[in-house]
DNA sequence: TTATTTTTTTCAAAGATCAAATTAAATGAT
DNA sequence: ATCATTTAATTTGATCTTTGAAAAAAATAA
């Protein structure tokens, strides 16, 4: 091993460009050499000797000629390249609360095969969580007629407070212990990369490399599921804060002294709109049959049951106010609303979205974009495979350097 | 000139290069070269290569041999690099209702001067206004016995919605028209680089260059002055919404349906902490004698007055509600809340600080810290003075590459 | 005076980028 | 068919940077 101390400028240069190159490959999907160097602003000479890299590496290709020359006058035809989907195989797992979905990707982003392990229980030790990672991976693999030796890397995705730099949990519901390091003990499990994240990260990331936010570098994306939560992404980097956790838009404030949380404290948006409020409030309510089935409640509402129509009116508000204060506090140009359960189609209404938008700061420029994405339920196991293939993609890349044969 | 086009990955290598050990000088004060090549992983040949130039350029100087010589064991004595005061004069301007306060600084951000420039009237038209900054920035100088042709750059502080990239004022309070290309304005009447921005974020790069976030490269500021602002700092640059304008922390709702705001909507923070909320409510509540004098309000409050107490008490419940709201969501490692006048004293009591931690999500990793900084007259022109320093220290050492000699 | 220690500078080797020149691969025209 | 033209990709040589190693510089300790 010629392993030198990093040589922070002079490495990083030749690096840079690689990631550079291979970013504008993954964000065009296909795409010509010249392209590339247009967009990316460096030199064809460069781009030629980066992509020859690239593809000695296998981490790209060349797309065979097309027939299709569409508009092309004269000249050399352009070469498009694109990622090699076969040079890795790429996992991406959500633990809920009944099971553990696992998807398999290849370094496209295509998938090649999904898996549903179900769990004994909701919440369980560390231990278990590892012997249950390593299930289920295992039996996506056989399911998908691979071995875990070919994977390269695991995305991982729980609910919690989660240190994505670190592979740490500060807390998850799913764990019942707190401060595991999740991720060293799964690789002395197991020998492959791991990436973890908390959900709404995940999602965030799904939005940016396969969903809404493709070549979008500043967003928000709210997620809906137990409870409420926020991806941020700035400069195209999500952004997490001081420790590590991500944005804790479930528990910002929307009314002084407010309702209780479940997490003790009072007036957090959770205790309006999680699902837990919206029952608490129909039976504080006197309604004349207790419900605990939000659909049944939301059906109500939808037929025009004046109680039930109300509880959903309130929440909605609460709901409305909070997010137009994450755009006031943000500013930024595309907000999505990612949510798996239509049980919280209310949240998305469009007198809620008028709401939003008559409460942000008004300004000369439009106001920012919100889009509504409703996804199916592979939405998490595909946000935790992107986390995974950017991880790996970063890894790879850098090791080409030491790899020089 | 041999001006080709943006090499884009090997000119900036250099440059990143120059800002990088530069910056290193500036946050230490003074600092040795083998301690800037620790600090910045950049090699000590490339360090001593670097510092070269910018000796040269005379940005920086060498400290004369200090015969303190406190702790040195034996060897070549360290040579101490800091910032030369005297290679730029800056001039920094803050707009308030009243005045044009300018500030007139070194390159090493020593006081050089200061003047204050009464105003005709608290709004004025945009040619009134470059008028005004032109007279000022004359009479600061004269008082300094400089000329304006020694000044380097301009930082301008504004109230209201100002684009600092484009150097545009969406809004301001301070004039008569909306979208004023006030930037092209004032650089066709003086040939000076000009840098504008929000006070808000004028005050968040005082605290990052000469404040309490010195070395800190993640962190929020709140200021208190008319209305109620924040500037964001994420990875040691100054966060800007899509749009371009500043945060709008004032204008989070913290109340569904609360009440009026000046801005026209309605439950915004600044329409209970503001000063005319306040007066506001004073006269709502049957205030025997109608209070127009905010400092009279509160002197009744510290005397015991119940209903002057009770509106400084709900004030600072709602500043800890939206406070909390921004940690939630950002989870920096500081909060700063920097405000000039003292009668905002209520909002840093220890209830109001107390109320905020307790409305933090809770994690293992200890609370964000809250630091109280209060500052005297100059505090917003400083910060403008800071903002063009950064600005010029940028164009200088871009140029450099350019002025190879 | 000499040895030692620490900082700074010098120097030569190793890469990296880029502009310009060259080659490659197509279409149009003759 | 053959040649000119056009556009894409590659090669080449020059220019810059960074860096490790060696050398020089500047102090203290012996």
């Amino acid at each position: 091993m010629a392993g030198h101390h990093r040589t922070s400028l002079a490495n990083d240069q030749r690096e840079n460009g690689r990631q550079q190159v291979f970013e504008a490959i993954r964000q065009a999907g296909r795409i010509a050499r010249i392209d590339i160097a247009r967009d990316t602003q460096v030199s064809p000479a460069t781009v030629t000797a980066i992509t020859s890299e690239l593809l000695t590496a296998g981490l790209i290709e060349e797309i065979t000629p097309e027939s299709d020359r569409s508009g092309a006058k004269r000249g050399r035809p352009r070469v498009a390249l694109k990622v090699r989907g076969a040079a890795h195989l790429i996992a991406g797992i959500k633990i809920s609360d009944r099971s553990a979905t696992v998807i398999l990707v290849d370094f496209e982003g295509q998938t090649v095969g999904e898996y549903d392990h179900e769990l004994p229980g909701p919440v369980m030790s560390a231990e278990e969580m590892v012997t249950l990672v390593k299930q289920a991976l295992a039996g996506a693999c056989a399911a998908a007629g691979r071995t875990i030796s070919e994977v390269s890397g695991v995305g991982l995705g729980l609910a919690g407070l989660i240190d994505a730099n670190r592979n740490f949990v500060h807390w998850s519901p799913s764990l019942d212990q707190r401060n595991v390091e999740l991720g060293r003990m799964l690789s002395d499990v197991m020998p492959v990369p791991f990436f973890m994240d908390n959900d709404a990260n995940l999602v965030a990331k799904a939005e940016q490399l396969f969903g809404e936010a493709r070549n979008v570098s500043d967003f928000i994306v709210i997620t809906i599921e137990q409870g409420v939560g926020m991806g941020i992404v700035i400069d195209g980097r999500i952004y997490r804060g001081e420790r590590g956790c991500g944005a804790e838009f479930g528990h910002t404030k929307v009314q002084l002294d407010g309702a209780l949380c479940r997490c003790g404290q009072r007036g957090c948006l959770e205790a309006y709109v999680g699902d837990y409020a919206l029952l608490r409030e129909a039976n504080i309510r006197g309604s004349a049959q207790p419900e605990d089935d939000l659909s049944v409640l939301y059906a109500r509402a939808k037929a025009g049951d004046a109680m039930a129509r109300s509880i959903f009116d309130r929440a909605g508000r609460m709901f409305a106010m909070g997010l137009a204060n994450v755009i006031n506090i943000f500013d930024p140009s595309l907000v999505i609303l990612s949510g798996e359960q239509m049980t919280f189609d209310f949240l998305y209404s469009s007198d809620v979205l008028n709401k939003v938008k008559s409460s942000v700061v008004q300004v000369d420029a439009p106001l920012p974009e919100i889009r509504v994405h409703k996804w199916g339920d592979l939405m998490w196991a595909k946000g935790a495979a992107a986390c995974a293939m950017e991880g790996v993609s970063e890894l790879t890349i850098r090791n080409l350097g030491a790899d020089a044969a």
